[in-house]
RNA sequence: GUCGGAGUGGCGGAAUUGGCAUACGCGCUAGACUAAGGAUCUAGUGCCCGCAAGGGCGUGGGGGUUCAAGUCCCCCCUCCGACACCA
């Protein structure tokens, strides 16, 4: 019998035509392992008997297993591959270890591709996407990734939408979500605004290619920013990668200083008669007697009222070009700092020195960050320094940097000098009086500043999530009511290369009339960023089968939060903020569960996949279809293959997967197994062979058992080789096998191995006892089989190591040393004179140190 | 620029707590079986000197701590990733 292998592998025609090797299964012609078959079979029995399906009231203890939802592109890549073996593993693992474990898969089926394919072929996205999900669903059957598939979740669907949306009202009514103007990526080409993802390094149009612009757009956001400190504070709490930690506590970015404001003044001193003042956020208040001219972002309000007469034309020449530039123009203007700022004509008065200081505009400074004006302290700030030689400002010590300074700015501790009260203090010190001399003279406070931004969530795209909101001329924005929800995009729409959402100009979707008033109004058009459906459906699959509500918190308090969450670490900002984000909110909206303050308990966030250096993506065409490998080698050897490799966590080059050693090492596996492999096993009483090797196989249940748990899945697989060399040299001797030993060996390796090659453990299993092994418990060692008899005693002489000699196990310190002494070769580098010192560590180590 | 991660044989990697560097696999070499081998089995394989016994060197580079350093400390180099004017 053949194995079933794709006629394109296979048949003469092709081969000839190509002149390429079919790639073969390397040994499938000399003994019965035949993947594809085995494969197949427990493929379908696992989806018929439903043995991964687990109810929420189910009495084993619950354990979640979660692998990022895949926005379906179609079949399975090995990114997807590799993520599913972690996941499933670990699933069967946990499972043979007697919990019951919730493994949901789901697709997060909104976004650009299928928008972008509808623009180009005319079909409806929900077609194509649905077509991509069954393609992606079925090549991760054939990894072998055992699913509740009953819990699937799709974001695109009418169910998922409606408590996406249902949400979206809940944080509106909060105040979670509002509606402001902001700057967003205008691409002049194709008319219509462009996600950051989508502006290319260069500041051009993903698609188009032209330069894009900012524009001011009525634009929904989520109030991430309320819950900056809560979301820097609970990192401490989890069990995630540190590097992921200190990604998200960049990018919430707290930092501490104070905010104060200045009367604008004229050069004389003499302050406005309208007492306009501007206000200003530093973390180094301490310097401010340094401050020798200050900063508005040319977006700042007030730039129009601060502005003389006379320098009217410069200045608004000044913002209309820094308005336009582009990203790409901001940064290579770098080095002309001359051209990057301008003055107003106004002074603000320093409250420190009592002294006017210039009043200038520069793009350096950002409206977005802080009260978006800054004091300049030229001295103590090396932006503010090289800014004030450009344009010839003044620059004033503040503090007085080490004698062999020779930089620019310094931005260390050192004295105060120059700075009135200041002087003489360090830096915590006067930033500490800075502030109480700002709240005395009643102008500012200590405040905090984050980073973090608000979350922009509208998108001007067709397949996403409508944001369900009705806009009326009477009423104005007025929440379409829960009874009306879901609000789903039309069907019958056209898909024009313009770019524009065709929700706009649908008629029948966009013509509605006011829940309030009953007037004609208008739907909102833009839909939701895609990243909202994926801050939620963790929660989802707790109760994916509820009508009432997007879940129960008893049915989330079954499961919730994610024992083990497993993803992609590009993921490692975004996706999980703002999940994290969702959690805590739905937590205080009182909708999940009050104590549910963090979704994911455990992050582990594998590498990538590279194929020659370059990161492995359908973009870059470098993609390698696991399709071939499944239909020769088998998913088992796949599967090893991608943990063997090396540490989960490190990026992969695809060129170092060696699926040829894995696929002979399940071959060399199987025929071990069905006693194809040397000398017929015998009964016997156990030698001093047999009890080595039951030794052995007792310290492989420890070392795979605790490889298991710290995910140290590449020396797990290297033990199962080692194990199995061992076997082979163990039925290969003249005396043979003990029946009795051989085949608890191999029975443990087979349970150990389960979890890893699923297919192969299950076919042989079945095949040597008739029963499942995945239904059989995790092995535990028996501790009395855990002794070794004797070790090697590594004898150094000054740390050399220059003999080795086997020794009972429980030598002591003593005599440990007497052997050392003993040894010939140690005697010959010792030089006949007795050690100045000896270093004894029994029973594997000595270290003579020569007088 | 700032922050983070990494650098070990020809290659992927192992060494969990400072204690035998290079487990396991790939590749390569030799042998066995064979009509044949891109199958299978067995053995060898860091580099240098040596017939051998043995010796020397060796974890990106330089210094240090220690009886002992891939592992700890300081400086430097290279590569990868994230953020990029955040006051």
């Amino acid at each position: 019998m053949l194995p079933r292998i794709s006629a394109t592998h296979v048949s003469v025609k092709s081969f000839e035509r190509n002149r390429v090797v079919p790639r073969l299964p390397s040994a499938f012609m000399v003994d019965g392992y035949e993947p594809p078959i085995i494969e197949a079979k427990w493929q379908q029995r696992w989806a018929a008997d439903g043995f991964y399906n687990v109810e929420n009231d189910d009495p084993r203890p619950h354990w979640y297993t979660l692998c990022m939802y895949p926005y379906p592109s179609g079949a399975a890549h090995m990114g997807h591959v590799r993520n599913y073996t972690f996941g499933d593993l670990i699933v069967r693992y946990r499972t043979m270890n007697g919990y019951a474990v919730l493994s949901p898969m789901g697709f997060d089926s909104f976004g650009l591709p299928a928008e972008n394919a509808a623009i180009k072929t005319g079909r409806h996205p929900r077609e194509f996407t649905d077509e991509r999900i069954e393609m992606l669903r079925s090549s991760i059957l054939r990894i072998g990734a055992v699913y509740d598939w009953r819990r699937q979740v799709t974001s695109h669907s009418a169910e998922y939408q409606k408590w996406t949306q249902w949400i979206f009202l809940k944080f509106l009514e909060a105040g979670l979500a509002y509606r402001r103007n902001a700057p967003v990526n205008w691409c002049p080409g194709c008319q219509t605004v462009l996600a950051n993802e989508q502006v290319n390094a260069d500041g051009t149009c993903d698609r188009s290619g032209d330069i894009v612009e900012k524009r001011d757009l009525e634009q929904w956001f989520l109030k991430i920013t309320d819950y900056a400190q809560q979301l820097l504070d609970d990192l401490d709490d989890l069990d995630w990668p540190e590097r992921v930690k200190i990604m998200q506590r960049n990018w919430i970015g707290r930092s501490e200083g104070a905010e104060f404001s200045m009367a604008v003044v004229d050069a004389s001193g003499q302050p406005r008669s309208d007492g306009t003042s501007i206000k200003v956020f530093t973390t180094r208040p301490d310097t401010s007697f340094g401050m020798t001219y200050a900063v508005m972002a040319p977006e700042h309000p007030l730039v129009d009222v601060v502005v003389t007469d006379d320098r009217r034309a410069e200045v608004s020449a000044f913002v209309a070009t820094a308005r336009k530039a582009s990203d790409v123009e901001r940064m290579s203007s770098e080095g002309s700092l001359d051209k990057r700022g301008v003055f107003t004509g106004s002074y603000v008065l320093n409250p420190f020195s009592k002294d006017p200081v210039p009043l200038y505009l520069a793009d350096y400074v950002l409206m977005g960050y802080g009260t978006g004006a800054i004091m300049a302290v030229p001295a103590e700030d090396q932006r503010d320094w090289d800014f004030a030689k450009a344009h010839d400002l003044p620059i004033l010590r503040t503090i007085q940097p080490p004698a062999d300074f020779d930089g620019e700015a310094f931005t260390g501790d050192g004295l105060h000098i120059n700075s009135g009260f200041l002087d003489g203090m360090g830096k915590t010190e006067s930033i500490a009086a800075a502030i109480a001399f700002l709240e005395s003279e009643g102008i500012g406070k200590g405040t905090i500043n984050f980073r973090l931004r608000d979350w922009l969530v509208s998108r001007q795209r067709f397949w996403g999530c409508p944001i369900p909101v009705i806009n009326c001329d009477d009423c104005g924005m007025v929440p379409v009511p829960e009874a009306d929800l879901p609000v789903l995009a039309p069907d019958d729409v056209e898909f024009l290369p313009t770019g524009e959402s065709p929700l706009g100009l649908h008629a029948g979707f966009f013509e509605t009339s006011c829940p309030k008033c009953g007037k004609p109004a208008h739907r909102e058009t833009d839909t939701m960023d895609t990243f909202v459906d994926s801050s939620w459906y963790y929660l989802r699959f707790c109760d994916p089968w509820n009508t009432e509500q997007p879940f129960s918190t008893e049915a989330v308090n079954a499961w919730m939060p994610v024992d083990q969450y497993i993803g992609g670490v590009e993921h490692a900002i975004l996706h999980l903020m703002y999940a994290r984000f969702f959690t805590k909110a739905l937590s205080d909206l009182g909708v999940a569960p009050a104590n549910l303050r963090e979704p994911f308990t455990r992050l582990f966030t594998q590498g990538m996949i590279r194929l020659d250096g370059d990161k492995m993506s359908k973009s870059k065409g470098n993609l390698v279809a696991p399709e071939e490998i499944l239909d020769t080698d088998g998913a088992d050897a796949l599967r090893l293959a991608h943990l063997f490799v090396g540490p989960p966590q490190d990026d992969v080059d695809w060129e170092g997967v060696g699926i040829d050693g894995c696929s002979r090492f399940l071959h060399r596996v199987w025929r071990l197994a069905l006693g194809e492999t040397g000398s017929a096993p015998a009964d016997r009483a156990p030698n001093e062979r047999d009890t080595e090797l039951e030794r052995r196989t007792n310290r492989l249940i420890v070392k795979v058992t605790d490889d298991y748990e710290r995910w140290a899945y590449n020396t797990t697989v290297a033990a199962f080789m080692e194990f199995t060399n061992e076997l082979y040299r163990y039925v290969q001797t003249d005396e043979g096998p003990r029946k009795a030993t051989l085949d608890a060996a191999i029975d443990t390796l087979m349970l150990l191995m389960a979890p890893m090659a699923p297919h192969i453990t299950a076919e042989l299993q079945e095949m040597r006892h008739g029963d499942d092994i995945h239904r059989l418990s995790w092995p535990v060692a028996d501790e009395s089989m855990l002794a070794v008899e004797f070790v090697t005693l590594v004898v150094q002489v000054n740390g050399k190591v220059r003999d080795r000699i086997e020794v009972p196990a429980e030598t002591d310190a003593a005599t440990a040393e007497a052997i050392a002494l003993a040894s010939e070769k140690v005697q010959a580098h010792l030089g006949g004179v007795p050690p100045r010192k000896v270093i004894c560590k029994p029973p594997t180590l000595v270290n003579l140190v020569a007088g």
